[in-house]
RNA sequence: GGUCUCGUGGUGAAGUUGGAGUUCACGCCGGCCUGUCAAGCCGGAGGUCGCGGGUUCGAGUCCCGUCGGGACCGCCA
């Protein structure tokens, strides 16, 4: 039906006749002998001179055939990719009239309430910045696929109805119609099934897998999403970390044209102590400043004998920040579960203005000046409490004041290695709660410390981070059962409920499981970071709401009485 | 489960101390228009102010409830 897209159309086509088909985006009439009619396709836009006084509408599906000549002098159009050329002596063929679209397909419908968008989601993607999102996603599907079959990993598709598990993240169940009162659950993701893949031999397993999970919707959840999911035997940390980096990296150069550099690495102690936060922005400074020596004799009652004191820099930010703005601040450190907050702004003059200066000595306000850089302007916040509380308040109040939205660049990669095996302890039974799964490898160096501080145990675990968000993470697994049980034990899980609980996992790796390892990385939040969107709704062809709905489908829906019986289901009448 | 916030013609907004569904821009319909380009000029149509109560002589506006959107907390091993 046609000889070029729309958008591709330039000087180098002059003379040439051509047939386009696509949507008309904008006509702009003078009387009856002359239109500009812009066509559209995914491509682009391109104007068509009609001369014959057709009945062309907004988003009318056509098909125009004419000839390629340069416009006029004078009448180029500069923001348009194809503003050198039009095309003139214009036969065309309505094939489909339209109804007027209730929002426009350009970039005002940004604007438009994302409701009506996705109510009306099949106009919305025939936008520019959806259809750029869309192809960027598929982009980095397909260079992702690449990369992974470059490295020799073979791609393996796991089941999407599976029994349920008793750790983890709420399920999706889905009924059985043979065995009623019996249900399926959609998978959280292939783990378990993919260190099985290792058991059997395929050495390196990949799957863009979607998974499912029933908790609530966020700017960077969905109940489903995709992830990159890999596993491989007989390999080290160093060797996962390079594939999924190798995969990443493959995925940003194909989007952005670019290589990044090869993802640096920082450890978990370390990202909290001077980020505050396990999925550090790495765009932007404002570290946390160590001043725990600093105040090791201080006569201030809220600084004396604090575990650990630290403070962060905001330059420039005093004047901005008054009373109410200081108040809001303490207040958000407080619900994060520390004492209280801190501020000092420094003056002119050098002095620090701040409440609580009295009881600092000349001594202790200079050190602190000095400590953290400070210059007349900028804003002072310090934070004394537990180390992990410090840190993760000072973390956020940082985010809050320095994070840039997220189209802001460059493109900070970062693996966040050696996580804590455990994490906090459990305030029923009294034992560490796992960080991680309970069949990640605990690090060799920290074998001994599993009964003496199992907090510091390490775990071959880690993250993969971009500008503050999470994309990802993985581990070295276990694959003793001597080892299983020692982490089983220290969990305070006994060998019956262990066998209970994981034992159709467990079995298979009394048959020999090679040393393994993996990861997971969601793509969404890669495609919508290098897409420079703030939303992963945005790079998903039809997303849902934050209540889970979908306003173009109506889904969920009700069931019919008749499935219901079919399934064995009975539904309770709806809470008043 | 919780906190905050938004809801006004098809779309985006404004709406003052509570005083007539009022206003602006875009879109839509009709007319004019031979170089426009998110065209221009003239005219017109289009409303359950999310919904339900309450206060009031009178509610888009104040109060209570509810539904829907969004951000966040909890949750996401």
């Amino acid at each position: 039906m046609r000889t070029h897209l729309c958008g591709e159309l330039r000087s180098e086509h002059i003379g040439q006749s051509v047939s386009l088909c696509g949507w008309i985006a904008k006509r702009r009439e003078h009387g009856d002998k002359l239109a500009f009619v812009d066509l559209r396709d995914h491509s682009g836009i391109v104007q068509c001179v009609i001369d014959d006084g057709v009945d062309l509408r907004s988003e009318y599906v056509a098909r125009i055939t004419g000839t390629v000549r340069a416009r006029p002098s004078g009448t180029v159009n500069a923001n348009l990719s194809t503003g050198e050329i039009e095309i003139g002596e214009c036969t065309v063929e309505i094939l489909r009239s339209a109804d007027p679209p209730p929002f426009p397909i350009d970039a005002r419908a940004d604007d438009v309430d994302e409701n009506v968008r996705l109510q009306y989601r099949y106009l919305d993607i025939r936008r520019e910045r959806m259809q750029r999102n869309i192809r960027v996603r598929a982009k980095v599907n397909s260079a992702v696929r690449a990369a992974m079959e470059r490295q020799g990993f073979v791609e393996v598709e796991t089941p999407m109805l599976v029994p349920s598990t008793p750790e983890g993240a709420r399920e999706f169940l889905v009924p059985s119609r043979k065995e009623p009162g019996s249900f399926y659950a959609l998978p959280q993701s292939p783990q378990l099934f993919k260190q099985l893949l290792m058991v059997a031999g395929i050495d390196r397993y990949y799957q863009i897998a979607r998974c499912l999970r029933d908790e609530d919707l966020r700017a960077d959840r969905q109940y489903e999403f995709m992830q990159l999911d890999a596993e491989m035997s007989f390999v080290t940390q160093d060797d996962v970390l390079a594939a999924i980096s190798e995969a990443v990296l493959s995925a940003a150069e194909a989007v952005t044209g670019e290589r990044p550099p090869s993802i640096e690495r920082i450890t978990w102690r370390e990202a909290m102590d001077r980020y505050g936060i396990d999925k550090p922005d790495l765009r932007f400074g404002m570290e946390l400043v160590e001043l725990t020596s600093i105040f090791a004799s201080t006569e201030f009652k809220a600084f004396a004998g604090a575990a650990s004191i630290k403070g962060i820099r905001a330059p420039g930010r005093a004047e901005e920040f008054g009373r109410n703005k200081l108040d809001a601040l303490t207040d958000r450190a407080k619900k994060m579960g520390a004492k209280g907050l801190v501020w000092l702004k420094v003056a002119a003059d050098g002095s620090l203005d701040s409440p609580v200066a009295k009881f600092l000595s000349t001594n202790e306000q200079s050190a602190l000046v000095a400590a953290v850089g400070a210059e007349p302007g900028d804003l002072v916040l310090v934070v004394a409490d537990e180390w992990m509380t410090t840190c993760e308040v000072l973390g956020q109040l940082r985010n809050d004041l320095g994070r840039p939205p997220v189209h802001q660049g460059p493109y900070r990669y970062v693996w966040v290695v050696e996580f804590p095996l455990f994490v906090g302890v459990d305030k029923e039974t009294g034992r560490p709660k796992p960080g991680h799964h309970p069949f990640c490898r605990p690090h060799p160096d920290d074998l001994d410390k599993f009964e003496t501080d199992p907090l510091s145990v390490r775990a071959m675990a880690y993250d993969l981070v971009l500008n503050g968000w999470e994309l990802g993470s993985g581990s070295i697994r276990i694959h003793e059962p001597e080892m299983q049980r020692k982490v089983f034990t220290a969990l305070g899980i006994s060998d019956e409920e262990a066998n209970r609980k994981f034992g159709f996992f467990l079995k298979p790796f009394t048959f020999g499981a090679p040393p393994h390892g993996g990861f997971a990385f969601g793509l969404d939040r890669l495609v919508a970071i290098l897409a420079g969107e703030e939303n992963i709704r945005e790079v998903i062809a039809f997303p849902k709401t934050q209540s889970g709905q979908d306003p173009m489908t109506n889904a969920p829906t009700r069931a019919e009485a008749k499935q219901l019986d079919e399934l064995g289901i009975r539904t309770l009448p709806p809470k008043v």
